[in-house]
DNA sequence: GACCTGAAAACTGTTGACAGTTTTTGCGCC
DNA sequence: GGCGCAAAAACTGTCAACAGTTTTCAGGTC
């Protein structure tokens, strides 16, 4: 009848094709991992069941089931008979997470180092390129910093340090900060990534996993270094809609 | 009527007395992963949900809910419209989790060095006197031991380290070879335990980042050895049940 | 006996409804 | 206008039933 029938019946269709692969559950699990990483949700903001079931055309049950798991996850809260939160990540949390994170990342540069083949060189190679090439453009570097990332990670070969990790990176979206590359900081994470890059390929575990473990922690002093100047002297970037709850999802 | 139905009253009361604090589902997620843990429920199992809602008192909506948790948590596997099986781990997967475990007590180590307090220090220093006492007798030394591995963690204060931490061990008990600690062992283990607390004491955080990272990777190389020679020489402690399924959850 | 085959049984995926709790709303009172 | 307070609305927790899929099993065939 109107657009938002338009929308769940457009969603069905797609949902019934890749039945038998997805359950219903695990398809709402990913769009609600979607809107919160992208920030259509945002930390503290409730999910409304019914709301959501209306929205994307199902019914509760796996509106509840998908929220169980990201609960798992960390990405939501849930708080008995008041409903399910989006997770409110503080300062500490992110730093706590750097810490973890950086351990990981040294762990995965460790063991890649002993394993990396020639192509995986090459695509590593081609990313810290294309960064270079970015220049200060943020749109363009940060995408592929995060693949970079990512990248190396997986080339580990260890399924579960991959998990881990993803889940961990997820999380820290969470913060709200999210201007957390600063423009003069791109140049020399860059020179970090050719470092890396260097090491792994003259199959130096220690070093990598050294320089790994260190880029991350370097971020770490970034967000540190951001968060103290800014409770120092200048007004936060955006102080206007602080507490703009009630933003649930409710409404189409 | 009979005795099934005596413990589900049992255990409903028990669930109503805890409620508004707990939901059912994450009562059933805690009982569920008990069984597991415990081995009550082995690798490969299935989790039948009607049969589990049956013998908790509970409707089936609670089983999933606690059955999604358990998924992202990796304790169980969800195949669409075959259900959710207990998670096997194969040796890879078992060394690859030594591998990330012993990057995060690094972690442990590194932070907890610069703010171990005094009373930490008397318990971590209890449970290695206890674990001394114990000598070889495996049945008191291992719950002491899996302690003070906790407290090590718990201590760093790194709230998300301690959760990551947990879900690894948990995953780990997953292992089919649950002798992985042999007798020998214990004593050099505790050797190890030993220098770690007096890392800590003179809170030498780089110290007592390597001895605890190499301390779980001695776990890993023991685990490894095990396994190589059992593969060479001697049966397998175990080989009867082996393809032991259908003993799912149902038979009350 | 081994092997298809198709009906029956068992089980998972999903839904709609009901019960109990929390939040909102409307109203009198200060 | 601000403040309790009770009724109503909104929402979560749980359940029982239905639909569709997978597994089991009996019967026929070679």
């Amino acid at each position: 009848m109107n657009e938002v029938y338009g929308n769940t019946a457009l969603e069905m269709v797609t949902a019934l094709r890749i039945r038998r692969t997805e359950t219903l559950a695990s398809l709402v699990r990913k769009e609600l991992e979607r809107m919160i990483v992208s920030g259509e949700l945002r930390a503290g903001d409730r999910l409304n069941e019914s709301a959501l079931a209306d929205r994307l055309g199902v019914s509760r049950g796996p509106i509840r089931e998908a929220c169980r798991g990201l609960e798992q996850s960390r990405l939501v809260e849930v708080v008995v008979n008041r409903g399910t939160f989006v997770r409110q990540i503080s300062l500490q949390d992110a730093l706590d997470i750097y810490d973890v994170r950086s351990a990981l990342f040294g762990v995965a540069g460790e063991t890649l180092a002993a394993r990396i083949t020639p192509p995986q060189l090459a695509t590593l190679s081609g990313l810290v390129e294309a960064m270079a090439r970015a220049a200060d453009d943020i749109d363009a570097y940060y995408p592929l910093n995060v693949d970079y990332h990512a990248k190396l990670v997986e080339f580990s070969g260890n399924a579960r340090l991959v998990t881990t990790y993803r889940s961990l990176a997820q999380e820290l979206h969470l913060f709200r900060r999210q201007g957390l590359v600063s423009e003069g900081s791109m140049a020399v994470s860059n020179r970090e990534h050719r470092a890396i890059l260097e090491a792994l390929a003259q199959r130096d575990a220690a070093r990598a996993s050294t320089l790994m473990r260190e880029h991350i922690l370097a971020g770490k002093k970034r967000l540190l270094k951001l968060t103290e100047s800014e409770r120092a002297g200048a007004a936060s970037p955006a102080p206007d809609s602080q507490r703009r709850r009630k933003r649930l999802v409710a409404g189409t």
